[in-house]
DNA sequence: GTCTGATATGTAATCGTTTACATATCAGAT
DNA sequence: ATCTGATATGTAAACGATTACATATCAGAC
């Protein structure tokens, strides 16, 4: 493979020249210039990003940590962060923890060894204390799940107005033994998402029992189809169901329909996300809807900011519940 | 940043020796071994890879190209990927091509540019005329998408016996008039799907008509609730239905469901790739499975070994046709 | 004919590693 | 005391670009 050299030889001009013409950056004259671009067509010379990544020292790589490829939640996240790195000639570097936690480490070294310019992380099961760390020497950005306190940027939404008003539509619905399936409540947002859960049982003075809460073992459709089971064995059965997550909202759905009980009448549902899926179920899941590709455009267009030396500030977005057959009579 | 010169400095050795004891690549004294490691330490030193990148001229990353992060089908083929790469300490750059063709082009100069070492492709869209010169100065292998030819090695499945099989299944059920949807016919796995279900149509003798056939304009859920409102117009309605994937099969069942016709007994449905999804549905679809995970494990051995100059053989996996109540009575 | 400033190009250092080759050191054999 | 071979370490040249700085060229003004 020719080099860089090679071609300024060719061309009978100097590398540096040679560089010139390549990056636009100074007036090279138009004779030199076709000069050259005739000896890299002949020689079919394509510049090494080896080369020059290292005397840049930069990669041009965004390292985005996801606990899980499996969750549909994430891909219209990663379009939105594709997107915007890729109009800023960025390319990222998707990776997937869930399956083993020192997988990570290997991860977080890579911008430590400066293989990645910066980090967005979507995994609330992330190493906090190594991210904080982390993020005094490089720039890092959390999407959707974050840190509580502001020493790393985050965009994310208002979970604990979200879930509120999911319940609340329940309620309104004269639902008053519902629910929750919750997931490993370390983690921010499903804590938010309980505590909406809470503030609105509580306002409209309903009752709040801890059988009536579930928490999963995972974020699969057969850990909501667990939940349910588990429910359907209280005393006092609940009529309604708001999960943390479509996925599990869906399994719900399932054994619901399963155990041949009535949906919305008998049992209402809701989920979180709104993923692709929720309006393919039977009935259609009713569920909150965040705007997942804006907030990867957003993130990576922070990160990037970040990156650059620019100062970021965190960003709230819009939710939205999306009331669908799940809870429409 | 401290660099390797630096750790040497502090060490009181060559920079060749830090190396050394870095890569654990010669004998060094243990006791020359210690004083590196110390220097290392006080100064948290971390060897870049830009620089031993460009020394190597290796990057060490895998560009993995796919339609579209949207289908789940490929989340369980990239863990595979990702975990064998990994296991090699490669990793992997993802990148979806989906939205804009000519992104393609950024993504396969990566690898001109050195800054993928190989790729291992599963869009069908791809130019293959571009790859083919590509596979010339580097390393390709194809995933569940392949060119009929052995230019370029792959790692696939039967389709056009997997479609068989599952056409034939709906035949046994006493279908005499069974529907296709089908998507894009010059893609290979398309096109083999297409002549499974006709060869089965053949050898039982039933009627083969165009009608029954739905040409999708993509992969989406909306795309097979689309084929079954066309197939419900048909003067002859079809009793099953097939559809080259799973997110087709799901629009299909969902749109007979909200029709209110019976399934299995007025309307099966069979879709293809067992993604988690199919399980989910109501009732359950059936589908054809692949092997998925093993596919993408394969699929990155192969990739390693080619890129260390062995050579690759292309393989054909097994399949399984999976029952569940979209086709039981 | 000299000077000035603009324009175009060349020189060489630099980014941070790895590694072929050269050299130093030392124990054991003679 | 010298030699030998093994072991440990150092020297310096790559890898392939970018870029600060120096220099060459030339048009126009005087």
């Amino acid at each position: 493979m020719a080099n860089i050299q090679e071609v300024a030889r060719k061309a009978g001009v100097s590398s540096a020249t040679v560089s010139r013409v390549l990056n636009n950056t100074t007036v090279v004259s138009s004779r030199t210039k076709m000069k050259v671009e005739k000896a890299i067509k002949e020689l079919q010379y394509e510049p090494s990003m080896l080369g020059r990544n290292l005397r840049k020292s930069e990669s041009r790589l965004l390292l985005v940590l996801i606990h899980s490829f499996s969750n549909p939640f994430f891909s219209k996240i990663i379009n939105g962060i594709e997107d915007h790195s890729i109009a800023n000639n960025y390319n990222i570097l998707l990776c997937e923890s869930d399956s083993d936690p020192q997988r990570e480490n290997i991860f977080l070294n890579m911008v430590r060894n400066k293989l990645a310019d910066g980090v967005i992380s979507m995994n609330p099961a992330v190493d906090m204390e190594m991210m904080l760390d982390l993020a005094e020497k490089h720039s890092i950005i959390f999407c959707s799940e974050y840190y509580e306190n502001d020493a790393i940027p985050y965009v994310t939404i208002d979970n604990e107005a979200a879930a509120y008003k999911a319940v609340k539509h329940l309620i309104k619905l004269g639902n008053e033994k519902i629910a929750f399936i919750s997931y490993e409540e370390s983690f921010v947002y499903a804590k938010q998402r309980r505590n909406g859960y809470e503030r609105a049982l509580r306002e409209f003075g309903l009752p709040m029992r801890e059988e009536w809460i579930y928490n999963a073992g995972g974020l699969d459709f057969q850990d909501g189809v667990q939940a349910v089971r588990k429910f359907l064995q209280c005393d006092e059965r609940p009529t309604a169901v708001f999960a943390v997550s479509d996925t599990l909202a869906i399994g719900a759905l399932k054994e619901v329909n399963v155990r041949g009980i009535k949906i919305p009448d008998e049992m209402a549902v809701v989920g979180f996300d709104n993923i692709n899926f929720s309006n393919m179920t039977n009935p259609t899941l009713s569920t909150v809807s965040q705007p997942m590709y804006d907030m990867g455009y957003k993130a990576a267009s922070m990160l990037i900011d970040s990156i650059q030396g620019k100062a970021v500030d965190s960003v709230i977005m819009d939710h939205e519940l999306i009331i669908r057959e799940s809870t429409l009579s």
